[in-house]
DNA sequence: ACTGGATCCTGACTGC
DNA sequence: TGCAGTCAGGATCCAG
């Protein structure tokens, strides 16, 4: 599900509702996710309050004085506000409930998302610490950057795009997306592109996530943002799961093809 | 160091 | 209707 747009839409919905509050209660009903869920979380988390509620790459990070509960949504995962007392469903794997009778609940059937404890510094957390730059800051993340970082590399460029060391965020569906914009194919391999065309790609990364954002996402099937409502950037996507459909741009057919085990999309005359 | 493949898990969908 | 196979927004681990 979530990669970096649908991420920060949970963050700014659940943020107004979270920031200040107190947690008075934990409750796990189903601890097995990608990690199991820390045994101690309820312990920790009683009592403290919720100071920010921070993104880095597609981890939440709810920083307390005790400590910063660092949440990833997996491929599943939601994150919703809902009424502390309101039935749980299947996959409500657990709840944080907060003084003001809401509870923050995190719903994931796949259970590939994660809920990590650090008493430290989150950033330097072992799961954060080696992540590449954010996409959206300008200083770190540019052509510049990519040209240089890539070069000597014979990976696919859309998995080179998706890696997280290279940078954060960009996942299958983005990765297409922000590929056909830049008119790049996907195949191509990453050391042999050029500084100019690395310049196109990051404008159009940053202009496709902003675009998602301010859309609240892209629901495929299990994305709901914090009051449970669905994402709409779905209907602006190019090429993502539009095999045989005509690109919008030139009405070529879409081809997809499988780089690294993920299906990718592409129009073969606007992506060279 | 880099790369691709297998893997975790559940559910939806397809084709026989 | 049932059953097997395939695929799905992520990321880690491992072998070559």
């Amino acid at each position: 599900m979530p990669e970096l747009p649908e991420v920060e839409t949970t963050r700014r919905g659940i943020e107004p509702h979270v920031a200040g509050r107190c947690v008075t209660a934990v409750q796990v009903r189903d601890g097995r996710l990608r990690w199991p869920v820390p045994a101690e979380l309820g312990e920790v988390l009683r009592g403290q309050r919720i100071e920010a509620v921070q993104r880095r790459a597609k981890y939440l990070l709810l920083r307390t004085q005790a400590g910063t509960l660092i949440v990833h949504l997996g491929m599943s995962g939601s994150l919703r506000l809902v009424a502390a007392d309101s039935a749980a469903g299947r996959h409500d794997h657990v709840d944080i409930v907060l003084d003001s009778g809401i509870a923050l609940r995190l719903r994931d059937p796949r259970r590939f998302g994660a809920l990590l404890w650090t008493c430290g510094e989150p950033f330097e957390h072992a799961r954060l610490r080696d992540l590449g730059p954010e996409p959206l800051d300008a200083e770190q993340f540019n052509g510049n950057y990519l040209y240089a970082r890539s070069r000597g590399r014979r990976q696919a460029l859309k998995n080179f795009l998706m890696d997280a060391h290279t940078v954060v965020g960009v996942g299958n569906i983005y990765a297409s997306e922000a590929l056909h914009a830049a008119g790049l194919r996907p195949s191509l391999a990453a050391g042999r592109v050029s500084r100019l065309r690395y310049e196109r790609l990051v404008a159009s990364v940053r202009e496709v996530l902003q675009r998602a954002i301010a859309a609240g996402g892209t629901t495929l099937r299990d994305f709901v943002d914090g009051d449970g409502q669905p994402g709409y950037f779905a209907q602006q996507l190019r090429v993502y799961g539009r095999t045989h459909q005509p690109c919008p741009v030139c009405g070529t057919p879409i081809r997809q093809l499988r780089l690294g085990q993920r299906s990718s999309f592409y129009c073969p005359r606007c992506q060279k």
